[in-house]
DNA sequence: ACTACTACTAGTATCTGGTCTTAAAAATGG
DNA sequence: CCATTTTTAAGACCAGATACTAGTAGTAGT
């Protein structure tokens, strides 16, 4: 029965694990055994009552809230930056990246990794862009890690742009180019 | 003795509001009085208990995770589409799209819309980008609606590619220019 | 001053979904 | 067959409520 055991608490962490909200009494009737043993099993996995498990998800989202906008401010993470010269930042692609059909990154992401690259490599107040010109070299599947360097090609060219080119790469591969033209202001 | 009833509820809506998490005990606390007062409060108000709000809370995001990857699909709503055509989406700048400092819309998401746009326009398989070249006319402030319209200029270019047209307006006043050049598989 | 009404408080029974403890029954291994 | 593991049962208790009954304080109208 041993084996019996191991499998059903198995099940029990995937049950909740894909369904926070079950009650005791729900998986002792889904896995047909007393609640007692149910109890048990959530003592010996440390797997903490229903209301914690649905108070941990809800505090979960609240925070999340917040990384949320946090995440959305800088698409990738930068990893290197020399203002107003270079910068490098990563970006890994998961599932709410990508097509569904063809689990191919959409453009805007590596788009967006380029451009709030190139935002935050301006030493300036705010930085805006005026003008991209971008070429998808390769399509970029999910999982895979983009590694974007920007390099500033003028500091601040007749019009006071800044000229900025990204490229991107996964592994060796170039899949991504881009040049920003971007305005700064104070 | 009705104005301090009617000031206690408005707290009583806020606290819940930006703390979903406080128990009646220590809402009673809060508003120096007694337990049942809060609860008799939460019946007229139509507020739940704090179980069950954490309960919302907590599907929110659960739902929220399948909505988050459904928008992130498409930014911006598509109100109107003649495949291979034209086509056009309203996206409303919220405050998670734009630069905290300044409260202008970060490039990318017009870039997005318009972008998504492209793909949506085009009636293959899969639609991907190949090249694209912006240009932002104007910063584009939280609050504000902006419309994309798409237009096909070719539907099949000599490298099999097409081009598409966007042009992204906030009223009357053009904000966003760009060229898509559209790749189609299948 | 008496009455009617609103606002508030208090107390009890009940519910859900548990914890914690003790103990007995059932299954299994050697 | 006996020891150990696993499972089930039973009882007391808790948090955070609902639902209901009842009583009190203050205020307004006549």
């Amino acid at each position: 029965m041993r084996l019996k055991k191991k499998e059903r608490q198995d099940i029990l962490i995937k049950t909740i694990e894909e369904n926070p909200f079950i009650t005791d009494e729900e998986l002792s009737k889904n896995l047909c055994v007393s609640i007692q043993t149910i109890r048990l099993d959530r003592l010996e996995l440390a797997i903490p009552e229903v209301r914690e498990r649905i108070k941990n998800v809800a505090s979960q989202s609240y925070d999340d809230s917040v990384r949320t906008l946090a995440l959305e401010e800088i698409i990738g993470e930068i990893i290197d930056i020399n203002l107003d010269q270079s910068a490098i930042s990563i970006f890994e692609v998961a599932n709410e990246h990508v097509f569904k059909r063809s689990l191919i990154a959409r453009g805007h992401y590596l788009f967006a990794q380029a451009n709030s690259l190139c935002v935050a490599l301006i030493n300036a107040e705010t930085a805006l862009t005026a003008r991209a010109n971008v070429q998808y070299i390769r399509p970029v599947k999910i999982n895979e890690r983009v590694v974007a360097k920007a390099k500033v090609l003028e500091k601040e060219n007749t019009k006071g742009r800044t000229i900025v080119e990204v490229e991107s790469y996964v592994g060796n591969d170039l899949v991504f180019l881009g040049e920003f033209q971007m305005h700064r202001s104070n």
